[in-house]
DNA sequence: CTAGTTGCAAAGAGTTTGCATGGCG
DNA sequence: CGCCATGCAAACTCTTTGCAACTAG
C-alpha cells in the first residue's frame, strides 16, 4: 500500500486542521483547492490518501450527502453518535439537528428495531425556513 | 433536449414496470444489465434518459444512498412522504421504517424547525438485528 | 414526412492506482 | 542509504451530451 501514515507530515496536519476549522463537510477537491495557492500546495491524490487514512482511524467522518461526491468532516476521536442534518435543496444549506427529539427517535430505533446505529450522517432533504419564506 | 417523453415506448414501459416490480432502489446500470439479455435490450444512455424523465414527473424517486451512484425506486404518483430507511453496512440490507415514531419525528421537524421536508429518502446507517447477532 | 427516440462514442466529474521522484531520518 | 510520502499520469466508474440513424404516427 502506498498510504501515508498518521499525523506525521506537514500535509497530514494541514489537512486535518483545515477540516477541523470548518463546521461543514468538505470534499477532497475543496481541500486541494484550498491549499492550491498556499505555501504548501497538496496534490489531489495526496488529499485522498490522507482522507482515507484519517477516516479509517476515526478522525474524520466520510459521507455521501449528494452528487458532489464524498464529503469529510472532523469528528475527533469521539465519533460515537450519528449526526442528523436537514439539507436545503434550494440554498444547499446544511442544518445540524441536535434537539431532544433526535435522541428520542434514536433510542426508539435502537430499542424497538434492534438496530445498532453507526457514527454516520443521516440527512433529511427539503426546504429550509428562509427558502420557504422567499417562495 | 433529447429526452424521451413519458410512457410511450416499449423501453419506457419496460423500465417503469421493472422498477415497480422491485422493492429496493436500483441503479441505472442494474436496470440496463437486467434488460441486456432480454428480448429488448436497452442502452445505458436510454435508461438514464428515461429515469430522468420518470423522476421529473414523480413516477420514480432518485436518491444517493451510497457510493454506488444514484438509485431509483418506484413511488407512483403519491410521492408525498419521505422514506426512512435503516441500512445495514454489513449485509447491505435496507429496512423501511414506517412506525409512528417516524411520523412524530417528522412532525417535530416540520413544526418546530420550520423545515419543509421533500419526498426523498433519509437513511440511518448501522448494523441490523441479524448481523448484530452474528457478532 | 416529421417529430421524437435510440444508441454509439466521446466528453466530464470524482476517485483510485502504478510508478518514478524526492525528502527525511 | 533506505523507506515511504508525494505527485503526475493513466485507469476506472458513473453520468451526460453530440450526433447520426431509425421508428412510429
Amino acid at each position: 500500500m502506498n498510504r501515508p501514515s498518521r499525523y506525521k507530515t506537514k500535509q497530514s496536519k494541514a489537512i486535518l486542521s483545515y477540516i477541523a476549522s470548518l463546521d461543514a463537510p468538505v470534499t477532497a477537491g475543496e481541500i486541494a483547492a484550498h491549499f492550491k495557492s498556499a505555501e504548501t500546495p497538496i496534490a489531489l491524490t495526496t488529499v485522498y490518501r490522507h482522507l482515507e487514512q484519517l477516516a479509517e482511524c476515526g478522525e474524520v467522518l466520510r459521507s455521501i450527502l449528494d452528487e458532489s461526491g464524498a464529503r469529510y468532516q472532523y469528528v475527533g476521536g469521539q465519533s460515537a453518535k450519528e449526526r442528523f442534518y436537514l439539507k436545503c435543496e434550494q440554498c444547499g444549506g446544511l442544518e445540524h439537528l441536535s434537539c431532544g427529539e433526535v435522541h428520542t427517535f434514536r433510542q426508539h430505533i435502537i430499542e424497538e428495531h434492534d438496530f445498532q446505529i453507526s457514527p454516520a450522517n443521516a440527512v433529511l432533504y427539503g426546504k429550509c425556513k428562509a427558502c420557504v419564506k422567499e417562495g
